[in-house]
DNA sequence: TTACAAATGCAACAATGCTGCAAACATAAA
DNA sequence: TTTATGTTTGCAGCATTGTTGCATTTGTAA
């Protein structure tokens, strides 16, 4: 689906920004950061115009942020429609690739009494294919 | 262990910083914030100098840090000689405890071929048995 | 007690992210 | 196509978090 399209089916304003942004984000299959999406998109936008598009787009779950040990911070294209409380990612230990694992499953580990569970993040660690040698 | 104690057995200095830091983290049973410890320490310490002993201290595995969503982060004690691949913790979405759960298991959801998993970093999110009502 | 290495406090700086406001833009209606 | 309106953008400024260099202070072993 086009950029054009995925912004109207949200209501949401169709600017030349946020229809570069989701369509760098779509385009690459694993999950950029601002830096990255800065490079690639065309026209040059203000840093706070990025931070307010990420955050609309976050919003309207037509991206999502993944954080990595606190200042590793990236964005992907959420499935369509996927509502899963079940959050897992691969982070690259040597290239720092992201990747969204949205069919893996985890097994929550009993919690105490009285606790109760309603979402879960998981990164796994490693190294990807290409670093993996 | 005294904190004392602890600094000696990994050669490093005993100041009073380090030491009013790890008795405080060590003496709650869950995660704690630099806020929450500049307020327990006794003595006023310079922010930078929180920072380095922080630091230290995750060097030698003494502590270890979470971080929440991006913006919480938090420091508990890292359970004596346990080195372990798979980090779990508990975070309330509503009053924000963070707690270690160092016994859970984790099942691994199979990588893509090529990749090697190394370490896991898991956070379940829900509500704590205070805030579970 | 002393000498030396290590830790601290201070100032400055960098990165990330947010807010208010005026100007520019997208859109729906005329 | 033009216009009116509400939304988005760019800019300036600010807050928070974390780092670095350097002089001063502190801890430790001799």
């Amino acid at each position: 689906m086009k950029a054009k399209e995925i912004l109207h089916q949200h209501n949401l304003v169709r600017t030349s920004c946020r229809q570069s942004i989701i369509d760098t984000i779509a385009n690459l299959g694993f999950a950029v950061s601002e830096d990255e999406i800065k490079q690639k998109v065309e026209g040059n936008y203000d840093r706070t115009t990025f931070y307010r598009s990420f955050k609309t787009l976050i919003e309207k779950n037509i991206i999502h942020k993944i954080v990595v040990d606190n200042q590793l911070v990236k964005y992907a294209i959420t499935e369509s429609g996927r509502v899963s409380q079940n959050h897992v990612h691969f982070y690259c230990n040597l290239c720092e690739v992201v990747e969204c694992m949205p069919d893996a499953q985890i097994n929550i580990p009993p919690l105490p009494n009285g606790y109760r569970h309603v979402e879960t993040e998981l990164i796994i660690k490693g190294f990807c294919h290409k670093c993996n040698l």
